[in-house]
Order: structure tokens, then C-alpha cells, then sequence
RNA sequence: GCGAGGGUUGCCCAGUUGGUCAAAGGCGCCAGACUUAAGAUCUGGUAUCGAAGGAUUUCGUGGGUUCAAAUCCCACCCCUCGCACCA
């Protein structure tokens, strides 16, 4: 081994020789499979230290792995799909200024490269094979020879197969669905298009139409169930209103709505025709019919009324809304015969139709009461309507008064009701943002139905119940995203699942559109199996339908296969076994980003497609990285690249950092002052492992072994089993905790302590331990350790516990050395004396006696302090002691109870001798103090002369020092 | 708003089947060793009080359960992320 650690030329040479020996190309063979993926990253720049995470937890598993005997196939492709990479290449193209600068500077793309990426396919040519050397340089161990990229053209045909068997299937399904629209561009906006208003949402509200001499007046709403409460409707005197022709499906009918929310119609799957305008005032006063109860109201004029909100009129729930309240309240007495209005509105009362704890009949008057607000221009107004909508939403009820609904939970209503409504001919849904948008151009933007698109049929329930059932029988790790999980299944609507821009396959039954990318990578895990094939020269023209369907799901007939596609029955023959032996995916790990998107569809697309068996067996997620506290960012920076961590720190370096900086799904902050840490350690593993071997030492497992040998054995057993315990739960923190710096500190015990027989054993262990974390440095080791050819430790076996070499005896003497070391640390820091002598008095043995007696009692599940005092005071022997006795049992029997189960194993017959271990270790105590030590048994001190000696209890000896 | 996750000692971050937890590890800081010196490295220390191994107060806030709470229960406050046709 060098002197010096010098990363690049170790892991240089340890990758050439891991591709040269194609040890991580496997094959099938009698082992057990491990089949482990992860997303391929979606190409529009250089990997980054997000990535780097991800991908380094994949590798360390499939490592892990296949170090434990497994055969692991651990591959990788890349995704170009998609409008970005065509976004990029417009922009570099353009020269746009701040790409320009971010994709020099931050991805490190030389000027005169980046000059020529101004295609998508230049684009996904330079950015793939950089990927690949990027992912080599931190030493995965990816078997390449399966490697892709999704708009190779065999891929397409995979992908082709994939759609048109959903089509068959008839999952996927043909509607129209509202997105955010720019009337000036007349396109869709993309977030980056918006000026203003990236947060918002599209909400649907419901229509309700109210009718007034066969004209209808449709109120929008979020709460439909508020119909059953209905007591008048708003009007605003001061805004516009039209009459306009509204037809969908065939339907006409006449409205009367705000000239804003005429506009917005305009957009939506209606077609629309203007008739005239209408004053405000002829809308006052009139009776309308609220259509699902038949009841006739009236109509009032409020100001809170926008035109742009809505449909521009709104229904009136006093009871409930306290807007509504107010308003109403505001008229009382008001003189409203300029609107033909004469009754008296204080008779208007007041319809209560939910029950909610926290309220008793009038919700909104309660809280407009407490709150104290004033009118329906109070400010206070919206807090109110706030409180009351939250809590009837949660806890509310619906009461007698809504019928058959009658009973229902709030929350649950909306869905049931705006569907019967629309059933009923007497509601729609009337799409609108949850606050306004506005386009880059300046141009205010409005939910547009865009119409005769392709879905994913998501919301089909019996489709979600497969998919219920996949999670229940998978493993997720960690276990809290399981409700995750199904909660986003529950929540996933149908998809739209083609566009018209981007790169991709065309939907092979209508071929004017791509397939979205999202729905182009759900089963492509198989494809890493079928493309070790295809990468060898077959072309597309081979890979019909009915290949896919004999490889993949075992239909058909071999010879009618081969006669198909004109490829050898052999080939195919291997193909299939090759996938009969790999599949399914034993685990997927990936970022938690995907969990509401990518991950979803992988098993949407899984279970609608293979049979159960291959059901993907276990998903992981883990978090993302930032950088310094900073959020990284592709596009803007700031970005660290795995190339930038891996040429300034080395490839084991930066594996350890990433591994151990965070716990899988804690998101991870690279810090500069943390890889220096990480450095520091891999060189003092690199320094330890040189000297042990320079120093010639050999196993020493053989020879005689000291305490010392046997405790650090001990502990090295305990690390092993809590590393492989954690690597099982995938916490590569907790795992580098344990495999790495506790064992460092045991080593280090070890070493102060004397021990040094068994370093090489130690090293030939430990070595194997962070094989799967840091590989390179630890092949070097392994190699500088004798082992040669084939022999090396990405190979090896792991690290197994071995409970024989548990020593309990050695842990409780070290714990004994190490206590008495600290506690006469702690006096003399407190008395700051310099020692001249330090005199221990180990515990009497009536103490060791009791304590052992207590200790057999707990076990036995009988431990009580009266029955063992008095149990002790009958035996003679013990009446010198009497008066010392109870106190001392009250302690024992105190701490004893509050052990917990291992340490009380560890105290399990107890037995030892600790004069003499103490005495052992004489010559250790003198070196740490730097003066004479001498050890008594308090029953027997010939020198005491500050009778220390009466304090000494078990595993705790007393201390005099002058 | 809905859903998920989180608030720990100067900072980052462990620890939640309740009990060696004043609480791992790292960074920072302090002291010592080495060095002509600096750096690097190594050793020790780092809540408060204490001239004897102890005591006291801490784990977002306020209550509660328990012999015992960072860990369990209730309420509240604050932070991060996702909410879609975008990879």
C-alpha cells in the first residue's frame, strides 16, 4: 500500500478491474436473485449530489447484497422523454443567458461543447454518456451491457406493445380535462409560463342552477349541500350581467350569469353565445326555484358579490355562511321598494341542515356573535366563515331536513351530491383557479377543457384495488409511507397520458399524439432484462407484439414467437428464462419525490398488466440533499455535481459522506465542513489498515486470548449484528454508525487497553463491513492483505453475527476499568488535586452477595425489597452488616428495576472477580495517572485511613486519592 | 384548506417497544502533545453548580398518565414538502 491515501488512483484502478472481470454482469445461475432499480434519472443536465444519493443507496444494497450470496442484477437507463430536454435545447440555442451561465458554470459543460447542444438528440447523446462515465466514476456496480436511453427505437416498440395492451384492456380511456389556459397565447401555461399565481390550484366548484320562468340563474359553490339551506340568493346591483345560450352535450339552455363569468364560460366544454345584457336591478327582487327542493326564493341585492367569483351570483345560507348572515342581517329594515321588494325580511328564517358539536342551530350567528363582527365589510367577516366551514366540514353531520343524505359526514357529501345533481340535469362543474393567474404575457389566464384527450383510466376502483392489494403485500421502507401510499391511491384521478410536444413514442392507436413520459416508464424494468438482447444488433422490426407478449407474460407458443419475429427459438427461449429468473423487481428505491407520481404508476402499471408474482416486492424512498441549507436547483443553482464531489473528494469519500450525513427519508445537507469529517475518517480507516499490515500481524484468533481479546470480539459481534440489522431497514446512517465509528471507538478502547493480537483479524472483518459503502479503498486493503485474483471483496462474505463470541464477563470487567477510570477522573477534575496515590477498595463481598441475590430474584420476577431485607437479617452471618443492610438493599433493589431486559442479561450470573481484574490492570490505572495505584477488597483494606472503603458497591469500587 | 414529515444540548444531527439519557456522532470552541512556527494529526474537555465520584435544571409550549417521560396521552404554536397532467 501507498504511504499516502490518494482516492483517484485507487478507485482508477479498482473500477478498471471490475469492468475488466465483468464481475457485476450477471447472469442467471442457482443462487437466490436480488433485482434492484432505480429510476433512471431524466437527462437534462449533469447528475447531481440528489443523485448521488439516491443512486449510492442503490448501489451499497445491491453491494450488500450480493456480498450476503445473493446474485444481484443492479441496472441502469436513461430517461430523455418529455418536453425539458426540447425546452433546453431551444434555450441554448437562443443563447439564453442564464441557461448559458448555469449549464457552464454550475453543470461544467466546456463553452465550445455547449455551443453545439442545441438539439434534443445532441442533447440526450452528450448528457447520456456523460451519466454513464459520471456513475462509473463513483464506482456503481451497474452491469452496462443493459443500459438504454427511451427513444431508442427498440424501446419504442416495447412501449407501443405496453399502450396498446392498456388500450385493450381498456384502461386507457378517452374524456376531456381542465388546465390553465392563456387566451392571448392560446395555449396551455406551464408553471414557468406564469407571471403571478403559481400556487394556484383549479378548483371545481358546482353549479347549481336555480330557474326563473325557464332561465337559469346558476349559483357556484363549494358546498353543495348548503342547497337544503338556501334562503334567498345575492345579487350585486353595481356589477354587470348577461344573458347568454349555453349549450353542452347537446343541451341549450339560457343563462344568466356576471359578463366575467361569461368570459370564462366561454372556455370551458359549453359553447356559448351572447344574447344581451340585463340590468342588475331586474334581477332583485324576483323568486326563483331552488331545483332540488322545488321552493321558491327571492332574490336580494349584497355587495360582497365579485362578478369575477363564480358565475357572479351567489346563494344565500344564513345559517351556515356567515357572509350570508350579514348581508341578511344588513337589510333588515332597509327600505328595498326601489327593487319591488315589500316584505318584511326579518320573516325570512333561517334553515339549519348540519349538526356539528362545537355549534348548536346557527353556526354562522354564533360566530359572527363571538367574533363581534360588524357587517358583511367587516374584515372579520372572512375569519368567521373560516372557522365555521372548518369545523362543519370535520365534525359536521347533515340533519333531517337533506333527506335521503340525511346522516352523511360533511366531508363526505360533495362528491355523492354534485354527482346526482348532474345527474338530475340541475348541476355542473364549473372549474376555476384558487386565485388568479395571470400569464406571462400579462394576459389573465382561465381553466380551459381541453377535449378528445387520452387517459389513464386511474380512478377505475377496481384497477385501485389491485393496487391496494400490491401495497399490502409489499415492504415499504420505511413503514410510515405505507399509509402514504394508499393515501395517494385513494386521492389519484385519471391521467392524462399523451401531449403533442416533446420526444417519446407515439400512441400506436392514435397516432397524432406522444405518450407522456411519466406513463412511459412504469414497467420499463423488464426492458433492462429483454435489452441485454437487444442491445447485440436486434432491430426494431423484430420486436413484435407477440415477442413482448411471450417473454413478458408467457403468452403464445415458442415456435409461433420466433416464427413472428423471425428471431431464433433459442434466443427467445433465453430471453424468457432470462425474465422468469429476474423478475419481479425485488426492490425499488428512488427519492420521495416520486412517490405521488412515478412510484404510483409503476404499480398502477405492474398490477394491471403482470400477473401477481410479478408484483414488484418491496419500494424504498429516501430524501433530498441541499447544499450548504440551500435548496439546489438544475436550472437556476445552485447545484453541486457528482463529478464536482467526486473530483474534489474521491468516489468513497463522497459515498460515505452521503450515506452517513442523513437517515433515508431525513433530507441530507452537503456540507463542506461534514466531507472534510468524512475524509479524515476514510484516511484514518486507510492508515490503521497500512500499519496493521506493514507490522506483518497476522490472525491472531488462534493464539491465547486476553480479556481484552475476547471483550473486543465481543463488541465486534455486536456492531456486525446491528450493521446487518440496519442495512435490512435500509438505514445506511445508522449502519455507518455502527459499521464504521462506534467499531472505530471499540478500536480505539482496544488499543488504549493494551489490546493488539487480533488487529489483523479486526481489520480482515471490518474491511468486509464497509465493503458495500466504500469499495475502493476497501479492495485495496483486501488486496494489500494477501487475497488475490478472483478473491476480491466486492465478492466477499459479509460480516454475519456469530453469538458464540458474545463474552459477557469481558464487557462488564472493561465496564468496570472503564467506570473506575471515570470516576476517579471526575474527582480529581472536581478537587483539581494532583494524585499521589490512588487507592481502590473493591465491593465487600455481603454486597456482592446481595446484589447477586437481588439479581436472582428479578429474574425469577420476585424482587421485593421487605422480603429480601428480612430474608438477609435471618441469616447470622449478615448481622454485622444489620444496619447497613436495608438501605443498601433499597438501593440494589431500585436500580435493578430499572434495568431493562439486556442489561439484566448482561448481569445474569453475575460472577466477578473484580479485586483481581482490577489488580490486572494496575500497571493501566498507574500509566493513566502517572502515580502509584493500590487495589484493596473492602473487606479486607490494610490501608484506609478515610474509611473510603464503606462506599464501594458492586461494579463501582470506592476511590481515595491524596 | 387537505395529506405527510419535523421541532433535542452553540450549530448540524442521533435517540421514541418509557428505566445506565445530561442524552451518540460530527462541526465549532477550549486545553494539552507534536512542531522553530503555522497547518495537519493525536489526546482530553465542552448544560449549571460542586475541593470526592454528587446535586440541580433541560429535549417547541402548556397540561396529563406513571415509581419513572426526550420517549405515552390531550391541547396549542412553529417549520418543511406534495396537492397533478410537470419531469
Amino acid at each position: 500500500m501507498e504511504q499516502d491515501y490518494i482516492p483517484c488512483e485507487i478507485e482508477q484502478k479498482w473500477q478498471k478491474i471490475w469492468d475488466d472481470t465483468k464481475v457485476f454482469q450477471p447472469e442467471p445461475d442457482e443462487r437466490e436473485k436480488f433485482f434492484i432499480t432505480i429510476p433512471y434519472p431524466y437527462l437534462n443536465g449533469n447528475l447531481h449530489a440528489g443523485h448521488t444519493r439516491t443512486f449510492t443507496i442503490g448501489d451499497v444494497i445491491a453491494r450488500y447484497k450480493r456480498m450476503q450470496g445473493y446474485n444481484v442484477l443492479f441496472p441502469m437507463g436513461f430517461h430523455v422523454t418529455g418536453t425539458p430536454i426540447v425546452g433546453l435545447a431551444e434555450l441554448i440555442a437562443n443563447r439564453d443567458p442564464q441557461t448559458m451561465k448555469v449549464y457552464s458554470e454550475l453543470h461544467g459543460i466546456p463553452i465550445d461543447i455547449l455551443d453545439t447542444l442545441v438539439t434534443p438528440e445532441r442533447i440526450v447523446e452528450y448528457f447520456s454518456k456523460e451519466a454513464e462515465k459520471d456513475m462509473r466514476s463513483i464506482g456503481y456496480s451497474i452491469d452496462w451491457r443493459r443500459k438504454f436511453t427511451t427513444t431508442d427505437p427498440t424501446y419504442k416498440k416495447f412501449i407501443e406493445w405496453q399502450f396498446n395492451l392498456l388500450y385493450e384492456k381498456g384502461l386507457i380511456v378517452k374524456g376531456s380535462h381542465p388546465v390553465k389556459w392563456c387566451p392571448n397565447d392560446n395555449n396551455p401555461v406551464e408553471d414557468h409560463d406564469i407571471l403571478h399565481g403559481e400556487e394556484a390550484t383549479i378548483v371545481d366548484y358546482t353549479l347549481i342552477k336555480f330557474e326563473y320562468n325557464g332561465i337559469i340563474l346558476p349559483c357556484a359553490t363549494l358546498r353543495p349541500e348548503t342547497i337544503f339551506g338556501v334562503t334567498n340568493l345575492w345579487i350585486n346591483p353595481d356589477i354587470e350581467h348577461v344573458k347568454i345560450k349555453v349549450e353542452k352535450n347537446g343541451k341549450k339552455e339560457e343563462w344568466i350569469v356576471s359578463r366575467e363569468a361569461y368570459n370564462k364560460l366561454t372556455f370551458t366544454d359549453r359553447k356559448i353565445e351572447f344574447i344581451e345584457n340585463v340590468p342588475a336591478a331586474s334581477l332583485i327582487g324576483i323568486k326563483v326555484k331552488n331545483p332540488l327542493t322545488g321552493n321558491y326564493v327571492i332574490t336580494l341585492p349584497a355587495s360582497f358579490v365579485k362578478g369575477e367569483n363564480g358565475s357572479g351570483i351567489v346563494m344565500s345560507v344564513p345559517a351556515h355562511a356567515p357572509f350570508d348572515y350579514l348581508a341578511l342581517k344588513d337589510l333588515y329594515g332597509q327600505d328595498l321598494s326601489n327593487y319591488g321588494i315589500k316584505e318584511d325580511l326579518r320573516n325570512i328564517k333561517l334553515i339549519s341542515l348540519i349538526e356539528a358539536k362545537e355549534f348548536g342551530e346557527y353556526p354562522a350567528v354564533e360566530a359572527v356573535q363571538q367574533l363581534g363582527v360588524k357587517d358583511q365589510n367587516d374584515p372579520k367577516a372572512e375569519e368567521a366563515t373560516k372557522i365555521v366551514y372548518r369545523r362543519e366540514f370535520h365534525g359536521g353531520v347533515l340533519k333531517e331536513n337533506t333527506g335521503k343524505y340525511a346522516g352523511m359526514a360533511v366531508s363526505k357529501i360533495k362528491e355523492v351530491l354534485t354527482k346526482d345533481l348532474i345527474n338530475q340535469g340541475i348541476g355542473e362543474v364549473f372549474y376555476e383557479f384558487s386565485e388568479p393567474v395571470v400569464c406571462r404575457c400579462g394576459t389573465p389566464c382561465v381553466v380551459n377543457m381541453v377535449e378528445g384527450q387520452w387517459f389513464l383510466n386511474y380512478s377505475n376502483p377496481e384497477w385501485k384495488d389491485k393496487v391496494y392489494r400490491c401495497i399490502e403485500k409489499m415492504d415499504i421502507i420505511p413503514e410510515e409511507y405505507r399509509v402514504e401510499f394508499n393515501n395517494k391511491v385513494d386521492w389519484l384521478k385519471d391521467k392524462a397520458c399523451a401531449r403533442k410536444k416533446g420526444l417519446g413514442t407515439h400512441l400506436p392507436f392514435d397516432n397524432q399524439w406522444l405518450i407522456e413520459s411519466l406513463g412511459d416508464s412504469t414497467i420499463y424494468m423488464t426492458y433492462y432484462i429483454t435489452n441485454k438482447f437487444f442491445a447485440r444488433g436486434i432491430g426494431p422490426e423484430h420486436l413484435t407484439p407477440k415477442l413482448f407478449d411471450y417473454v413478458l407474460l408467457g403468452k403464445g407458443s415458442l415456435q409461433k414467437t420466433a416464427a413472428d419475429t423471425g428471431l431464433d427459438e433459442e434466443l427467445i427461449a433465453q430471453m424468457k428464462k432470462d425474465m422468469d429468473y429476474w423478475y419481479p423487481v425485488d426492490l425499488r428505491s428512488s427519492g420521495k419525490d416520486l412517490v405521488p407520481n412515478h412510484l404510483l404508476f409503476f404499480l398502477f402499471h405492474h398490477v394491471a398488466i403482470f400477473e401477481e408474482d410479478k408484483w414488484p416486492r418491496s419500494i424504498a424512498v429516501n430524501g433530498f440533499v441541499s447544499l450548504e441549507g440551500q435548496k439546489m436547483s438544475k436550472s437556476k443553482g445552485p447545484l453541486l455535481t457528482l463529478r464536482t464531489a467526486v473530483n474534489k473528494y474521491g468516489a468513497d469519500i463522497s459515498r460515505l459522506y452521503i450515506l452517513s450525513s442523513a437517515e433515508q427519508t431525513q433530507d441530507a445537507d452537503w456540507r463542506n465542513s461534514g466531507v472534510e469529517a468524512a475524509k479524515k475518517q476514510v484516511e484514518r480507516f486507510y492508515s490503521f489498515a497500512r500499519e496493521i499490515i506493514e507490522a506483518g500481524a497476522v490472525c491472531g484468533m488462534c493464539g491465547e486470548l486476553k480479556l481484552i481479546d475476547k471483550w473486543m470480539l465481543s463488541r465486534l459481534q455486536q456492531r456486525i449484528r446491528e450493521t446487518n440489522k440496519d442495512m435490512l431497514a435500509l438505514r445506511t446512517r445508522s449502519a455507518l454508525q455502527n459499521a464504521f465509528y462506534l467499531l472505530l471507538n471499540d478500536i480505539k478502547w482496544y488499543q488504549k487497553r493494551g489490546g493488539s493480537n487480533l488487529l489483523y483479524d479486526i481489520l480482515d472483518t471490518w474491511v468486509r463491513l464497509m465493503a458495500p459503502f466504500i469499495p475502493h479503498v476497501c479492495e485495496e486493503i483486501w488486496h494489500a492483505m494477501g487475497h488475490r485474483g478472483d478473491d476480491i471483496v466486492s465478492l466477499a462474505p459479509y460480516p454475519i453475527f456469530n453469538p458464540e463470541l458474545i463474552d459477557k464477563n469481558a464487557e462488564l470487567a472493561e465496564e468496570l476499568v472503564d467506570n473506575t477510570l471515570e470516576d476517579i477522573e471526575e474527582i480529581i477534575k472536581v478537587t483539581k488535586m494532583t494524585p499521589k496515590k490512588v487507592v481502590l477498595y473493591t465491593s465487600p463481598t455481603w454486597k456482592k452477595r446481595i446484589f447477586q441475590t437481588a439479581l436472582k430474584m428479578q429474574s425469577e420476577n420476585e424482587l421485593n425489597g421487605g422480603v429480601l431485607i428480612k430474608k438477609l437479617m435471618s441469616d447470622p452471618a449478615n448481622r454485622t452488616y444489620g444496619k447497613d443492610i436495608p438501605k443498601f438493599v433499597q438501593k440494589i433493589v431500585s436500580d435493578i428495576n430499572s434495568m431493562k431486559m439486556e442489561r439484566l442479561e448482561m448481569f445474569a450470573g453475575y460472577e466477578l472477580d473484580e479485586l483481581e481484574i482490577l489488580r490486572e490492570n494496575k500497571i493501566f490505572f498507574e500509566k493513566e495517572f502517572g502515580c502509584p495505584v493500590e487495589i484493596y477488597s473492602a473487606d479486607d483494606p490494610s490501608y484506609d485511613p478515610e474509611n473510603k472503603s464503606k462506599f464501594a458497591v458492586p461494579m463501582r469500587p470506592a476511590i481515595y486519592i491524596e
